[in-house]
RNA sequence: GGCGACGUGGCCAAGUGGCUAAGGCAGAGGUCUGCAAAACCUCCAUCCCCGGUUCAAAUCCGGGCGUCGCCUCCA
């Protein structure tokens, strides 16, 4: 398998520095606030390789942190008059409740910053026993000139960062480059007690002490996360690790592409976001999580309504593939032919390829529809065998179901049918359609098209099938 | 200013040296159904521009134009 490894610009090829086992850490959430479509990309991305390097047979110790410690949080619990763990907490429970919409599976540990004080203290106190960390009146800082490949993953050299850097007046730090590792208490604020006082952790410094302490190994196989995280906080990640352990710190970084709106970085700090809440409204979780997939990961993904409509109708496809083959499981027809058997040995050769290839669940995802194709050829020329059946069965399954975590899914029918329309109008709509079928096995098509139309006037459709007929509003 | 990514049909999106440039959406034609809807079948691009390397380039190199991102909290 090939894996472009951010660190190189290149694919590489992926080998785990244990055989059959591999230590994966994803950056997750500051938890002040319920996720957005943004966060989820990597929330879906990395969950979808996990599943995918489990189905090759590694045993995936993954770990994704909760930042339950930062100023966004103390300062959104002071203004709801709560205490920091308990909002933090608070939005733990809904991003539990999103991912879980997602698909997400749970992560082998989720560690908060909170309850890894005592570790990070003590990394901190090595790295200033080191000579790459200083104390100043409480605070503690990475001393970066003191750590030479500095740059070295987000492609940056020092002195072009303090040519650009902006300086901070208030802080107390003797490079612009370096970086808090702890933060001296302010007045009120959460804190616990240091050999450098009271005071609370920065943020890059959680992320290389969980790491080490839930994989008990300096280095990982596999580090995630957004591209905008490379510098500064996958950048310094790296320069405290390797400071403090001599070792890389991270065999393969993997980061993946941004959402746009209209074209422009979706972020918090321009407000154009959308919470995943929200679009659960109005599509289910596997449609969004299709949508995340349907891209390969590096690349950008514009978001928009009719993006995920459009995913949504071509998940539709997939999942009709996929209900055909769940039919002809039960089906007891002898045919003399099978076109599944052979055609979809070729789609999982292909499958494989293509998810080998850096991940490109993309180009996967075309292949499923070649094969729901492929089965309803197999269906109307009566080509199909029960081991073929089953065959493109199973592969629906391992990847579908189980790796992309696309399927099944139902469509979210909007909600106004049910809860806006009064019992008064359902009723007359059903005697509307009654009185238009009666027409209708009269032979009088006329006055039922009559019907039909005028309602479409109205934006509700009459839809008829064998079953009967049923209207639904646009 | 420094670093980086990208530019493929109406839209979205794979493909990074060589069979007829995947797939989805939309559109067109058709099958089916009283008609319509749904479903199914068929059709629909030579790859931003210019120059170069090569037997051969969307794919490599150089230049240009354009879009976007990072350099500041952010997935």
């Amino acid at each position: 398998m090939k894996v472009y490894n951010t660190a190189n610009r290149k694919k590489e090829e992926f080998n785990s520095i244990n055989k059959g086992i591999v230590n994966m850490y994803v950056c997750g959430p500051t938890t002040y606030n319920l996720i957005h479509i943004g966060n989820a990309r990597p929330l879906v991305v990395f969950d979808a390789f996990r599943n995918y390097l489990t189905s090759l047979g590694y045993q995936v110790n993954y770990i994704q942190n909760f930042t339950d410690v930062d100023d966004k949080i103390i300062n959104k619990a002071k203004d709801e008059g709560i205490g920091p763990l308990e909002l933090a907490a608070k939005y733990i429970a809904e991003y539990t409740k999103d991912a879980e919409s997602l698909r997400v599976k749970k992560a082998t540990f989720h560690p908060k910053v909170s309850e890894n004080i005592d570790e990070i203290i003590e990394f901190i106190a090595n790295l200033i026993s080191k000579g790459f960390a200083y104390e100043i009146d409480g605070d503690v800082y990475f001393d970066v000139k003191n750590y030479k490949p500095y740059g070295k993953l987000s492609g940056k050299n020092t002195d072009d960062l303090k040519a650009g850097a902006r300086v901070n007046v208030d802080d107390k730090k003797t490079s612009p480059l370096d970086f808090a590792l702890w933060k001296n208490v302010k007045e009120g604020e959460i804190n616990w007690i240091s050999p450098w006082g009271k005071g609370r952790p920065g943020w890059h410094i959680e992320c290389s002490t969980m790491s080490m302490k839930y994989t008990n190994s300096p280095t990982l196989d596999i580090h995630g996360g957004g591209q905008d995280l490379i510098f500064p906080h996958h950048e310094n990640e790296v320069a405290q690790s390797e400071a403090y352990t001599g070792a890389p710190f991270v065999k393969y970084w993997m980061h993946n592409g941004f959402i746009t709106v209209n074209k422009e970085k979706m972020s918090k700090s321009l407000g154009n976001f959308f919470l995943v809440r929200e679009i659960l409204e109005k599509f289910s979780g596997e449609v969004i999580r299709y949508f995340l997939l349907s891209t390969h990961y590096r690349n950008p993904i514009d978001f928009n309504d009719g993006a995920l409509l459009e995913s949504e109708k071509s998940l539709t496809k997939l999942m009709t593939g996929y209900s055909n083959l769940e039919k002809l499981l039960n089906d007891s027809t002898e045919n003399q032919e099978d076109i599944l058997l052979e055609e979809f040995k070729q789609i999982e050769e292909k499958i494989e390829k293509a998810l080998q290839d850096d991940f490109n669940t993309a180009l996967a995802f075309s292949y499923f529809f070649d094969g729901s194709k492929i089965i309803t050829r197999a269906i109307n020329e009566n080509k199909y065998s029960k081991e073929g059946v089953e065959r493109a069965y199973n592969i629906f399954n391992k990847y579908l179901v189980d790796i992309l975590a696309v399927l099944p899914f139902e469509k979210i029918e909007s909600k106004e049918d049910d809860s806006s329309d009064s019992e008064v109008f359902k009723k007359v709509m059903d005697i509307l359609v009654n009185v238009r079928n009666t027409a209708r096995k009269d032979k009088n098509f006329a006055y039922g098209d009559l019907i039909r139309n005028e309602l479409a006037k109205l934006d509700i459709d009459i839809i008829d099938t064998k079953e009967g007929s049923t209207w639904k509003r646009k």
